[in-house]
DNA sequence: TCCTCGTCTGCAAACGCTTCCAGAATCATA
DNA sequence: TATGATTCTGGAAGCGTTTGCAGACGAGGA
């Protein structure tokens, strides 16, 4: 475990002189740099980045928190953020904080805040006032993606916008007898993106002047057995069946879609689907749906932090920035089948 | 920005009192902790990790190397990973090596090494003989997930056990004429887990006397939409069709039984498919299958690095550690239909 | 009373770097 | 040749902790 010092020694120059040289910072010349080089190599030596991060207080580390590691949507940004971490030559430091509040206070407490990160990117977290404060306080630049949030640049579709775009879409092709399968009001995530979902699903509805009820909306988990058990349960019941389903991810469509094939009610001819996300299975299913890009999304908020670290004066967008959710339209939507009764 | 000097005056007393009192190591009267304790809070005080990893020499940070994020079976792993971590009062650094040896060599040396962990996971990542050592040498304890690794407590399921007993099931069933659609041999990633697999397979056709030839096996990726599509090619062509698939992987399996539904082959009365992974959504599809579980695999490398940080003395297993692998049936096999002609 | 032992606290020396400062060497220009 | 600018190098201070050591104190045993 060699230190700058030994390789000072072995070089003939001073531990100041190997820190230039290795680190490329001030002036030394090319011989030196090239003996200092040699007998770091030589030696195995590599800096201490404890020691590095005290004096100059930087500690080339991103925390990222992230409420859910295994779904399409988290681990596409979570491969976005990586990448483009790595990529500025940043660690990436991950949490997964789920639920529990107390486990969210520890992990502020006793990692995040620890100094040991430059800057800290939330994923669909509401960080609270007072934890935005003291990040800002300890001057480490934050970002989130998700809604809008006090004193954060954040990022993230609009969803209500696009909830709306895709029933206006099932509403376009002549539907009227429409239905939201949407994640559970209560149990909803921050920012609450459910009743967002469904609000945009309600605009929609009554802007063209179609009347909902309370059976118009269903709830269920953002995976596609779970949907698919909504699916069944709905469909099941022939006076309960739409014309046309507009489900709040591209898991929830997929699951209604495959309870409706076990059913035998045709997509689209009995049944359209749309959902959102543009998910990779969407494109096997013919699932129509709006499209967003967790990955880029993921390489935005970086972008952001990292820019703030390394250009001082510059500063993200000052609120929430929408970004566009387009309509990709496939099979899994069409006409309504004219009404036989 | 207070440092612990600022607390020590605060508190009256000193900084080792400070540092004593906060972190719980010697003597400290109840009184005096208290007092230090609020002058820490009145401040904002957070220890420097930096200083403290300077003198300790300890990071409290693992490293994690991971080839993908977004797959369910390495999403797993990472969320069993990242929670038996954070249990331990560690952080987690996320590397997402996928592929070149370039960017490889990049990540090892300019991160993992620099002191920046405490210890190294490998999932699904050859790691050279020579890095072994370099991380031994600085006493850095590793783990793997995979196959066995020089000098690394490794952990996995035995593949070509696996793809044996799925394989065997499938024969036990009465099944003699029987595809295989796995991974690509050329393209597979570290620890040749397509060609175990594959190598399965045939032990069990050999052991069982059934032949097969080349076209017994197909080459797939490891998702959804390119089984599909594989299996859309195998099950169109009536000649080539088989009683029974054998797919290297869950995802493998639910491509083939879309395929074939979509084809109106019967699953299982025309045709059995069992996968490896009990994937969640095996289930819904009755997909047979053998399970494994990747969070706990994941636990249990942290729990083995980690128990090597805080257990002086302590080893785990030298070589590698196979974990059971279970069959789960479900509809997706049955008898093969009695043959018409 | 004296000694020992356990508890509590402070001093000061690390830990391994980076960077300010000053001085030496080199080079171009006047 | 003198002058200034530029390039190169080393000494030393300091980053914010932890911890070994030693001293102080009170309690309990001989």
């Amino acid at each position: 475990m060699s230190g700058i010092e030994d390789v000072a020694n072995l070089a003939g120059v001073s531990k100041a002189t190997v820190s230039r040289a290795l680190s490329g910072r001030g002036y030394v010349s090319a011989d030196t740099r090239m003996r200092v080089s040699q007998a770091a190599a030589s030696l195995g030596y590599v800096v201490s980045s404890s020691a590095s991060s005290l004096v100059t207080g930087r500690t080339n580390n991103v925390g990222v928190i992230i409420p859910v590691i295994n779904q399409w949507f988290f681990g596409s940004i979570l491969e976005g953020v990586e990448r483009a971490l790595v990529d500025r030559g940043y660690d990436m430091m991950l949490y997964n904080l789920t639920k529990s509040h107390e486990e969210r206070a520890r992990v502020f407490e006793y990692f995040l805040v620890r100094k040991r990160v430059d800057a800290v990117i939330a994923v669909t977290l509401e960080i609270t006032p007072d934890e935005t404060q003291r990040l800002l306080a300890l001057g480490k630049p934050i970002a989130g993606i998700g809604g809008a949030l006090e004193g954060v640049p954040t990022l993230s579709i609009d969803d209500v916008a696009a909830a709306r775009l895709a029933t206006e879409h099932l509403l376009l092709l002549g539907h009227r007898d429409i239905m939201h399968v949407g994640g559970d009001i209560d149990e909803q995530m921050d920012f609450h993106v459910h009743s967002k979902r469904l609000k945009g699903f309600m605009e929609a509805l009554t802007a063209a002047g179609v009347a909902y009820d309370q059976d118009s909306y269903v709830a269920t988990r953002f995976d596609i057995p779970s949907a698919y058990r909504v699916g069944k349960q709905i469909l099941g019941d022939p006076r309960r069946r739409p014309t046309a389903i507009f489900a709040a991810a591209d898991e929830v469509a997929i699951g209604v879609i495959l309870a409706a094939r076990e059913l035998g009610i045709s997509v689209p001819d009995d049944l359209s689907v749309i959902g959102i996300d543009n998910h990779p299975l969407a494109e096997m299913f013919g699932l129509t749906s709006i499209e967003q890009r967790p990955d880029l999304q993921g390489e935005q908020v970086v972008a952001w932090v990292i820019r703030q670290l390394e250009e001082p004066g510059w500063s993200p967008p000052a609120s929430h920035t929408v970004l566009p959710a387009t309509l990709i339209m496939r099979s899994s939507t069409a006409r309504p089948r004219p009404r036989s009764g």
